[in-house]
RNA sequence: CGCGGGGUGGAGCAGUCUGGUAGCUCGUCGGGCUCAUAACCCGAAGGUCGUUGGUUCGAAUCCGGCCCCCGCAA
């Protein structure tokens, strides 16, 4: 079967992951598209994002426009004479004429069960959800924001500790196999399309620094969903004092409990655990600004005054 | 030059301001107690104090260069 000359469009790592088996394929990656470089990191320098680094790694023409209104940017795209072009996380809305320009259209990975989770943080907002599966769609883009037919679904189950990161690099691992055999299916004419049906469509919103700050007064079980859904990123996080302690792992205890919400119940090595509004959370571990992330035990060793019965984690600044 | 914290036995910390025998809570190893134990008691091993110059009679501690880790911000 003929190699496809294919443009790639995606900007962090879960599009890099991708990118990085077209690479490896029969097929021609002749272009790539990513996010402009950005100020990041301390010292505030541009960084390339993680598609770029591995686009250059192998001397592949990299595109960063701002957005495809700019003057020359269709033209560009054009002049690629692509067969095809896919689309992983790319952080940009396609407009129709770009939609249009590759012989074969757009197609791009979703990582969830579509039309649930359209958006930009589906991973992250399944797990947040409670979800108990969710899985990689592969879809023929239109012009609406992940509202494409559908070409092939995979589900993967989310397991009770799963975190985002964890999710993210499981769904990694099925997003690129499926999105290569589909694009044999569709060089075979194989390929069946199914509508998305929009009754069942839910979005799933930028991730923010803002709701990563932990709210006491919620349940014990969905504070350790969001505990999870943002690690890595945002990290959910608390407030003792004037101290801001990162939560990367926690476990919600049906133990009730008449505490206020915020109030640390118990402390010992095994965990910290903290009243909320129903049950009581157990911080495993956490990390305080400027230290790397932690067990509770060599908190609660090392520095065995920091956590006290009764004391206070704060839900707001 | 974006702001800031930190690198001390295997882990987490104190000691640095006010230089002068390296300490704490754990872990590890050995022994004891116990029907037994993750519990308790006794004992032991284990550190060129990130690195490199300098000041000093003497530097973990004061001064300079370099390396590394991390929080905020983006």
């Amino acid at each position: 079967m003929d190699a496809l000359n294919i443009v790639f469009a995606g900007t962090p790592d879960f599009a890099a992951g991708h990118l990085q088996a077209l690479i490896d394929s029969r097929h021609n990656v002749v272009a790539v598209y990513t996010q402009p470089d950005r100020p990041a990191g301390r010292g505030k320098k541009l960084q390339p994002s993680p598609v770029k680094k591995l686009a250059l790694e192998h001397d592949i023409e990299v595109f960063q426009p701002l957005n495809f209104k700019q003057e020359g940017a269709i033209e560009a795209l054009k002049a690629l004479n692509a067969d095809i072009m896919i689309v992983v996380a790319y952080g940009l809305l396609l407009p129709l004429a770009v939609l249009e320009t590759p012989k074969m259209g757009c197609l791009n990975v979703h990582a969830s069960l579509l039309p649930r989770w359209r958006g930009a943080a589906p991973i992250q907002r399944a797990i947040q959800a409670g979800d108990s599966e969710t899985g990689i769609t592969i879809m023929q883009m239109d012009v609406g924001l992940d509202t494409g037919d559908m070409l092939s679904k995979t589900l993967i189950n989310i397991n009770t500790d799963e975190t985002g990161g964890s999710l993210h690099d499981r769904l990694l691992e099925q997003g690129p196999s499926a999105l290569l055999q589909t694009l044999t299916l569709l060089q075979a004419g194989e390929a069946k399309a199914e509508k998305q049906d929009d009754a069942l469509a839910n979005y799933a919103h930028k991730l923010s620094k803002e709701e990563a700050l932990i709210n006491w007064s919620l349940p014990a079980k969905e504070i350790e969903l969001n505990v999870r859904a943002f690690n890595p990123f945002p990290c959910a996080y608390t407030l003792l004092g004037d101290q801001r302690i990162k939560v990367w792992q926690a476990l919600a205890l049906a133990e009730p409990t008449t505490l206020l919400p915020g109030t640390i119940a118990r402390v010992g090595t095994d965990g910290v655990d903290i009243a909320t509004s129903s049950g009581l959370l157990r911080l495993l571990n956490v990390q305080l600004a400027g230290k790397k992330a932690m067990a509770i035990a060599d908190i609660v060793n090392g520095q065995p005054n920091l956590f006290q019965p009764q004391h206070m984690f704060a839900s707001q600044a």
